[in-house]
DNA sequence: GGTAGCACCAAAAGC
DNA sequence: TGGTGCTACC
């Protein structure tokens, strides 16, 4: 029927969620359900079917990464290369409104977007206006928090009516000056570019008509992960009875800890009272095995809907549980395999491993760079957070817009040019006598109190920067950003032929080309200097990442949304995961859903290991099992211990705690149990490591004193089995 | 004004 | 253990 062939494409739950009428609807999306296709169809459906203006829809991700693979799997689905639809994050998607009609709210045309480390310094600052010292209020915890109460749209008059602790009280007071800079920099942060599009929707009918009327349906992804405000929204623009579709999954909500509030898709009817709840549970990435373990350890959360995952692709093959001595023998093993499983034909991009913590990547990576295992860190520092590109940013943005105090300040003596820390002091105590920013004070040109070097060197940098902004009405973007190198001289900081300097200076040229891409030949940098600016707030350095370039190391969090056919998740042990910094059963139940998120990641094969004692923070810790592991139904996992618990003096404590926890896979196949301990007539006396299969065709794994690790087969073997 | 060295801290990270 | 931000010193 349809050109788009859907009931060739899609399984009934799939089909009825993309032709889904009017108003409200809710997809639970099971991991690997195929949410992603029914969102892109849906799009299809509704403009190629339906006859909907494509510009009367809009789609929600949360990472740019998902917006541009679901523009261009509509794209390809419509046999178009311009889709006319709106597709993006939903910080984009505030971001364009605020351009467009931010003055209605009193924001300045050309305000910046403040990032965590802008943010941060904001917060210092405000601290430090307030007198309060950062020792006993962290600028973390404090912007957290901060960002806690925006992402819920409390103004800070709103939450200093509710602050009754001392320390309430002074976060208030924080909050208040930090929302005053915020303004006073003419800038918004993150959370803004959510809550100030709720308040013009609210607070200025015509533009909200106007917002309103545009649009017709609505399509949100990861759901789970929305907050108050981005709940908030959603439900301004599209209305209780819109026509909303909301797909996400509350087993992987795992970012409660940035304000998600998993309640958005438990009690999705609430919002939308009309909502039709469909469940999305045929599973197309992994085997039945997989899936079983990972249902099983997920049906320990009260906080969900439920839903059990199927597969019509067979059973495939049990868990693998590695119980190391160390971090450093898992390390060990986790290579060892990933390098067997190479030799068996797997690419090294069809692995992946997954940690809890970035520490854990440490040994891990040793390991991988000992053996020549090509891998590539997922995460990590990110371009745009590195000191010489935010030295460059921060120029932009002075130049852009002199009001920005933050960026001002970085910039003002960077490279040196005379203005030190003294001087510093003195123009800020200056300013603030005067009431004047920055910027004002170098244009008013009052030095009298200065040292005639200061004033001097304050000159030179006005004139430097005044010369730019003219340079920048003047010059493509490109051409401007020669010249502001040029002019400042910034690159002689890096004029070494160390690495360090090197590695800087390419970082730089990077930019460069980043910025080629923004604004043509003829335009005055202005216009694009904007958009350059809008981009590098919204993009992170993930999205850059490709798979191609051997084992992917990450942790879980950056796992999200991934898939590999063969995966290790690492450390399950407690403290680890969950970690010990999860104590409120609603933190347990986000640990597991993380170690749900790793486990799912699987389409083949999923190993898991645990180690018997860490490093954690430079010393040694002994380490329990998590208790995650009791709760995988044990009949699909084998357990291997490490050999080299046996080793050495080690062996009894070691074998003692390991003790407790049979290998579960195992029937009971005599003598002859994982742990006992046997004599072989040539190679002497060893312990059983593990069984597979059972009777005399079992296959034995036996550490041997004499010869290490063996593979025998028991009819064979001629074991004998002592105590 | 620049930098070496030391104290301190260590969960995750999207936009 | 390793990375980072600040102080003390040159």
């Amino acid at each position: 029927m349809s050109a788009l062939d859907l009931e060739g494409r899609l399984n009934e739950a799939q089909l009825a969620a993309v032709t889904h009428g009017e108003g409200p609807q809710l997809v639970l999306a099971g991991a690997g359900s195929g949410k992603t296709r029914v969102i892109t169809h849906r799009i299809g459906w509704l403009i190629e079917e339906m006859g909907v203006d494509p510009r009367a829809i809009t789609a929600m991700t949360f990472t740019n990464k998902a917006a541009r693979e679901m523009e261009s799997r509509v794209e390809t689905l419509l046999r178009t290369d311009r889709l006319e639809s709106s597709v993006g994050t939903f910080h984009r998607f505030g971001l364009k409104l605020l351009r467009r009609f931010g003055e209605r709210i009193e924001l300045k045309r050309g305000f910046t977007v403040f990032d965590d480390t802008d943010q941060i310094a904001l917060v210092k600052r405000s601290l430090k206006d307030e007198g309060l010292d950062e020792g006993s209020f962290p600028p973390r915890t404090m912007l957290s928090r901060i960002s806690d109460a925006k992402s819920r749209l409390l103004t800070p008059a709103a939450h200093a009516a509710g602050a009754e602790t001392f320390f309430e009280k002074r976060l208030a007071q924080v909050f208040r000056r930090y929302e005053h800079l915020l303004q006073r920099s003419s800038a918004v942060d993150f959370d803004d570019l959510i809550g100030l599009p709720v308040r013009l929707l609210v607070e200025d009918a015509e533009i909200g008509r106007r917002i309103r009327g545009g649009l017709r349906h609505l399509l949100v992804d990861e759901f789970q992960d929305t907050n108050h405000a981005q709940l908030r929204l959603v439900r301004e623009l599209i209305g209780p009875g819109g026509n909303i579709t909301a797909v996400g999954d509350e087993d992987q909500g795992i970012y409660r800890w940035r304000g998600a509030d998993l309640a958005n898709v438990l009690e999705f009817e609430k919002s939308f009272p009309d909502a039709v709840v469909r469940k999305l549970e045929q599973n197309y990435r992994s085997t039945q095995t997989i899936l079983d373990a990972s249902g099983g350890l997920i049906a320990h959360n009260e906080g969900r809907r439920g839903k059990r995952l199927w597969t019509d692709r067979g059973a495939g093959d049990p868990l693998e549980l590695f119980r190391a001595r160390d971090e450093i023998d898992e390390a060990r093993w986790v290579v060892r395999t990933a390098r067997q499983l190479e030799a068996e034909g797997a690419r090294w991009s069809e692995i992946g491993v997954l940690v809890r913590t970035n520490a854990q990547t440490r040994a891990l990576e040793e390991e991988l760079l000992r053996t020549e295992t090509p891998y590539t860190l997922v995460g990590g520092t990110r371009f745009y957070q590195r000191a010489e590109i935010r030295d460059l940013v921060a120029y932009l943005r002075a130049i852009g817009d002199p009001r920005d105090q933050i960026s001002m300040e970085r910039i003002l003596n960077q490279p040196p040019r005379g203005i030190g820390r003294k001087t510093q002091r003195l123009v800020a105590t200056e300013c603030e006598r005067q009431g004047l920013t920055l910027w004002d004070f170098l244009v008013v040109d009052q030095f009298e109190s200065l040292p005639e070097r200061s004033a001097k060197a304050l000159r030179r940098f006005r004139d430097l920067l005044q010369a730019l902004q003219g340079d920048l009405d003047q010059l493509p973007l490109v051409a401007f950003l020669d010249q502001l190198l040029e002019r400042t001289g910034y690159l002689g900081l890096f004029a070494g032929d160390d690495e360090d300097s090197r590695g800087r200076r390419e970082n730089v040229g990077e930019f460069l080309s980043a910025a080629q891409g923004f604004g043509g030949e003829s335009e005055s940098g202005r216009v694009s200097l904007t958009e350059l600016l809008d981009h590098i707030a919204l993009v992170s350095d993930l999205d850059g990442w490709k798979v191609e370039r051997g084992v992917s190391l990450m942790t879980l969090h950056s796992a999200k949304g991934l898939e590999f056919p063969l995966v290790f998740v690492g450390g399950l042990e407690e403290g680890v995961i969950p970690h010990y910094n999860a104590k409120e059963p609603a933190d347990i139940e986000e640990e597991r859903r993380l170690l749900y998120v790793g486990m799912t990641r699987a389409e083949r094969r999923l190993f898991l290991s645990s180690c018997l004692r860490r490093r954690v923070a430079g010393r040694f810790q002994d380490q329990r099992p998590s208790p995650f592991l009791d709760e995988i139904p044990s009949s699909l996992v084998i357990v291997h211990d490490s050999p080299s618990l046996f080793e050495g003096e080690r062996t009894r404590g070691a074998a003692t705690f390991f003790g407790r926890q049979q290998a579960p896979s195992e029937p009971e196949s005599g003598k002859l149990a994982k742990g006992s301990r046997v004599r072989h007539p040539k190679l002497g006396d060893g312990v059983v490591l593990s069984v597979e299969g059972y009777g005399d065709g079992a296959k034995l794994t036996v550490f041997f004193a004499s010869a290490g690790k063996r593979k025998l087969v028991a009819k064979f073997a001629n074991l004998e089995s002592i105590s």
